[in-house]
DNA sequence: GGTAATTTACCTACCAGTTGATAGATAGAC
DNA sequence: GTCTATCTATCAACTGGTAGGTAAATTACC
């Protein structure tokens, strides 16, 4: 009996393939044209959906934000010891750049001053979540001996998720999926992970 | 006696206006128009001195190549230790974000796969000179037992600035100067500089 | 159960504004 | 008299978005 419907079918492809778009070419890169060219199906008809991009981005990026943390909950669920968990964080950067897509947030981060103002807020919900869990995962590992750092948890999980997106960033346009990889280790080893 | 004419003022005007609005908005985030309506110019007189977008945007990368190569030439220069030298390097990015900008090329990175050949080529040159000159100072750092890092002193050097472009990337859009200098100190400190 | 009203999901046909770019003219400098 | 740097005027393509119509499915009501 859930009150919200279930989101329709059409809605769920236009919000894959807009994702897609934005994890390889950015928000301002893709246009409602492109989405109708692939999906068949007129541009008017997008708007049908989403009336407007911005209500589409933000849409995004809520979306994104909700898969993380479905994924951040697995990981929490499955009862493993920090390293692993910080292990398994770190992975999920590792299969978006195998597809060749950049971090949906962090190319909107790129672009964020030019992004309307939802997407702006949803963005940094999406980063504060992200943080706020690996600052839980760092903060219990360094109670158990089992991880090691310096100065606070919350500072650690920025600089951590700083060090991924950035290792992203370049890894994509320069270097590929080895270069993600060398430095994926080297963060983990600094936590002692 | 120098060959090549003195570059016009005019077109050194444009450059700056356009690469202030990449280092903000990003390469597809700005057009013609906008620097247009700063300069006080037509978009028609634009042309005359920058034929296509892209070749504006290839300049401006070749550009800011050039200037990043004068500071690592000024800086080592300066017969500073190798771990000053890294300092010095890090707080390069720190200034071009007190101004509110992204790094240019980090910004370019993001839109990679959107950009013309020419630009995507003189990105790649851009890092490699950065990589090779920090490469070449974690080299002299670890010899001379100032700076110490496992592995090759090349993936290290690529660490360091995916780590520098992602730390800016998270700051300017959440977190500020406050959050890209507790990156900057950790990053350094992994490095024993 | 049958039918009327509504909703869903699409369509065609536009729109005004912007994009990067070109042609051709012009005034002044060397 | 040629070159430089600008202008006006224009272009086709594309942008996000709207108006209005239509067929089919769903819901409401007798």
């Amino acid at each position: 009996m859930a009150k919200k419907q279930a989101a329709s079918q059409t809605a769920d492809e236009i919000l894959g393939i807009a994702q897609r778009l934005v994890q390889s070419r950015g928000y301002n890169a893709f246009s409602y044209a492109d989405i109708s060219a692939e999906l068949g199906i007129t541009k008017a008809s997008l708007h049908y959906h989403f009336p407007s991009k911005a209500e589409l981005g933000a849409k995004l990026i809520e979306r994104y934000d909700q898969a993380m943390l479905d994924s951040l909950a697995k990981i929490s669920g499955a009862a493993a010891s920090p390293s692993v968990m910080l292990r398994h964080y770190a992975n999920i950067y590792s299969s978006v750049l195998a597809d060749g897509f950049m971090c949906l947030c962090g190319m909107l981060a790129a672009e964020f001053t030019t992004l309307p103002r939802a997407m702006q807020e949803a963005l940094d919900t999406y980063f504060k979540n992200n943080e706020r869990w690996l600052a839980g995962v760092l903060a219990a590992g360094r109670d158990s001996g089992e991880l090691s750092f310096e100065g606070e948890p919350g500072d650690a999980a920025q600089f951590f998720v700083g060090g991924l997106e950035g290792a992203m960033l370049m890894a994509r346009s320069h270097g590929g999926s080895a270069r993600f990889d060398a430095a994926r280790r080297r963060l983990l080893a600094e936590f002692g992970a």
